[in-house]
DNA sequence: TTCGGTATTATGGTATACCAACATACCAAA
DNA sequence: TTTGGTATGTTGGTATACCATAATACCGAA
């Protein structure tokens, strides 16, 4: 009997608990729309929503809190964040600098199997775009750039740019897909994928950076002509 | 009666829940190494030492998980976060993006008052450095890049920063202390002051690399060497 | 009709109970 | 001594109870 691989046999189960399913339920509630910047999160209501306990909702409120997906304020409890424009500038400034350095940094260490695997997130990106469905649109956009930040090993700062992503998440799906651009946001992807595949890292951070400056300006345009 | 300033009346109370002291008490006792990497944060045992209930001890958890601090595993629970060089190589070069943008982007914006704010906390910082308890350092560290984020109008990325710091927080004291340095600690922030007190955008940001250079490679050596 | 006082309801914060799953201890048999 | 089976203890996950506070409704008096 050869031991050498024992771990082989290794049972990984990793129950999901309420809590975790709580969590994503309503992160994706916020994420869709399905409540909106400033509805009140009321705890009961979501316990007869969801079919958990108190217990349950209030540490998923406390994990969507960390997010910066619900605020919780004195004497009025959890409401969903709302989105300045202020606020949604940051986020685009703290991307542009996260999203450029990973992608020099893919430029720099990725090899054809991660070219491969960055073409095929096009692909489906491209198609998801063209389908128009939003949601779908900015969930293969997160799955491109997934790709990029996990070659770069900067899983700490992809965390970051998830949940930033999760707090502009309306006005994600609004840029991804709008119309009124100088260079679509697919065309965008395709830039940084050629700079990444060509292994330029002043390309492709260039390529990242044009990308979010497009679509903070079109994010900047919603936010303050359509409040 | 004069109804303009109506909000000058207005009782601005903001109850300390038991949980935020909680989350607090935890996030110091993790920070200033009273718990340390690996160790198990057993629900009922908290609540013995803070006086409070397992539904305080369990939110306050989840809080602690956002910010990095503590990890729960299948199977064991919540444990204090462990470091490793990979990751802090990742915080030390997130932290690098976000601070040398903060200070750019100070030195742009900042009036003569930001700069004397600056300045008394670049002096209260060399004072507690030269005094060298580790936790003043740190602290006064931190209130020094406060005043940075703040006049640069950067709450996010320093909501950002300060979870980082938290999570390197026992490296950071150490380093920031450290003796076998070319240039120390405060020796870089009075650099950092200097190139914002005279507008040099690029100079700040180049300041701030320095100085984080400089404190990766410490943590490297410590990190490495001493595991 | 307006306003003040009181009653009622809603809600978040916190404590406690219950249960399932896992870990550990113990004991008897081989 | 080793091993298997059982009992016991520990612990996280979840549900529920209780309470204080704030918000709202209601009613009577001016």
């Amino acid at each position: 009997m050869d031991n050498t691989h024992d771990t082989d046999l290794r049972i990984e189960h990793s129950p999901t608990t309420l809590r975790e399913l709580a969590v994503e339920r309503l992160r994706n509630a916020i994420i869709s729309a399905r409540f909106n910047g400033g509805d009140r999160l009321v705890e009961r209501t979501l316990c007869d929503q969801l079919g958990v306990s108190r217990s349950v909702v209030r540490e998923a409120i406390r994990v969507l809190e960390a997010e910066g997906l619900v605020e919780t304020m004195p004497r009025s409890g959890p409401v969903v964040a709302t989105l300045d424009w202020p606020r949604a500038r940051q986020i685009y400034d703290i991307r542009r600098l996260l999203e450029a350095d990973a992608a020099a940094a893919c430029a720099r260490k990725a090899d054809a199997k991660v070219h491969a695997r960055l073409q095929a997130a096009l692909a489906v990106l491209e198609v998801a775009v063209s389908e128009g469905v939003a949601s779908r649109a900015r969930d293969t956009t997160t799955a491109f750039y997934e790709v990029i930040f996990t070659a770069a090993e900067n899983d700490i700062a992809w965390e970051i740019v998830k949940r930033l992503n999760g707090r502009i998440s309306r006005l994600r799906a609004l840029t991804l897909a709008s119309t009124n651009r100088r260079i679509s946001g697919p065309a965008h992807m395709a830039r940084i994928c050629a700079a990444i595949c060509r292994s330029d890292p002043a390309g492709a951070a260039q390529a990242v950076r044009d990308h979010l400056d497009d679509a903070a300006e079109i994010a900047h345009t919603l936010l303050i002509e359509a409040p």
